[in-house]
DNA sequence: TACCAGGTAAAAA
DNA sequence: TTTTTACATGGT
């Protein structure tokens, strides 16, 4: 067992505990990802072998610098790269707001939001097949039993690993849920529709790995309608895995009853926005609407809305 | 006790 | 083609 000290320099502005706190829900522990003693932790596998990557602050919003600590077995220095950059990815380090927060000045709820929260940048899942199975997994239930049936599915199929007597796991491989059985996740109290879904979807991937990796030119149209052919992905779903697991900056889950609650209150005074007019009014944020739809939630998540 | 919650696919109209 | 409905479960 080894461990490795190396330093992270986000693009400013950069608030890690706002960033990380939106991402775990401001929760000690929220899935695979941990938040505690001012540091989050995360188990990663990588090449099948486990490190946990723990990282704290030691910079300002506006001079952000992170340092991160792995620890693992065996390490090399290319384990160390991988970590650095998944968990780089996972922060949003490289994220630039200034274009966005230069869009929405006279936005006012937004631009106002926007200063309480300044520094925020977009977290993501570690893998766009960990965004795909947690959106699958949040479909039309509440937050509080989407999180605890997402932590039951870590538990039970994410490969485990002791640290300081604490237990951590990575995200299932998609293989793992790809041979669990539908009787096997019903015990996760799921719908048998949704063990369906996330037991086909995790076969697809299991057997094409690169079939949610696209190219830089790809649009988000054409993303979107590939990934609405697997089963269980709706466009709400397609949406967010274009924001949590792709990294886009202008996807926007139509559809979704947080967001058609929060723009109803903020923007139509009380009267009910109809779904039909969410994505035209969306519009207005474009082509940051991946930005305006965090900030919103997370406004929401700290009962600013 | 009902009814809702950060939807979706399949059935029915 | 458009509109309902079943789905599981914890919270209120």
């Amino acid at each position: 067992m080894n461990r490795v000290v190396t330093n992270i320099f986000p693009k400013g502005p950069y608030d890690f505990e706002l960033t990380v706190g939106y991402h775990t829900y401001y929760r000690s522990r929220y899935g695979a990802d941990h938040w505690e003693d001012d540091k989050y932790r995360r188990l990663l596998e990588i090449d099948n072998k486990l490190l946990l990557a723990s990282v704290r602050s030691t910079g300002t919003v506006d001079r952000p610098e992170l340092e991160m600590v792995v620890e693992g077995t065996a390490l090399s220095q290319y384990d160390v790269t991988r970590a650095k950059s998944q968990i780089e990815w996972i922060l949003g380090t490289s994220q630039d707001l200034k274009q966005f927060y230069g869009s929405i000045v006279d936005d006012d709820p937004l631009n106002n939001f926007c200063q309480h929260l300044y520094g925020l940048h977009i977290p993501h899942a570690q893998s766009p097949y960990e965004s795909l199975i947690l959106a699958v997994l949040g479909q039309q239930i509440s937050n509080n039993v989407a999180r605890l049936i997402r932590t039951l599915i870590i538990e039970k199929y994410g490969s485990p690993a002791k640290y300081n007597g604490m237990d951590y796991y990575a995200f299932p491989q998609p293989i793992s849920l790809a041979k669990a059985s539908l009787e096997d996740l019903r015990l996760l109290k799921m719908s048998y529709r949704k063990a369906e879904y996330i037991n086909g979807i995790s076969q697809v991937i299991a057997d094409q790995s690169d079939l949610l990796t696209f190219a830089e030119y790809q649009d988000n149209n054409e993303i979107v309608s590939k990934i609405m052919q697997l089963r269980g992905v709706g466009r709400w779903t397609a949406q967010w895995l274009l924001i949590k697991g792709l990294g886009r900056m202008d996807a926007f889950p139509v559809g979704d009853l947080a967001l058609k609650q929060m723009l109803t209150k903020l923007y139509f005074d009380q009267t009910t926005l109809k779904e039909e007019e969410m994505e035209p009014f969306s519009k207005r944020w474009s082509p940051w609407r991946s930005y305006a739809t965090t900030y919103l939630f997370a406004a929401n998540r700290q009962g600013l809305i």
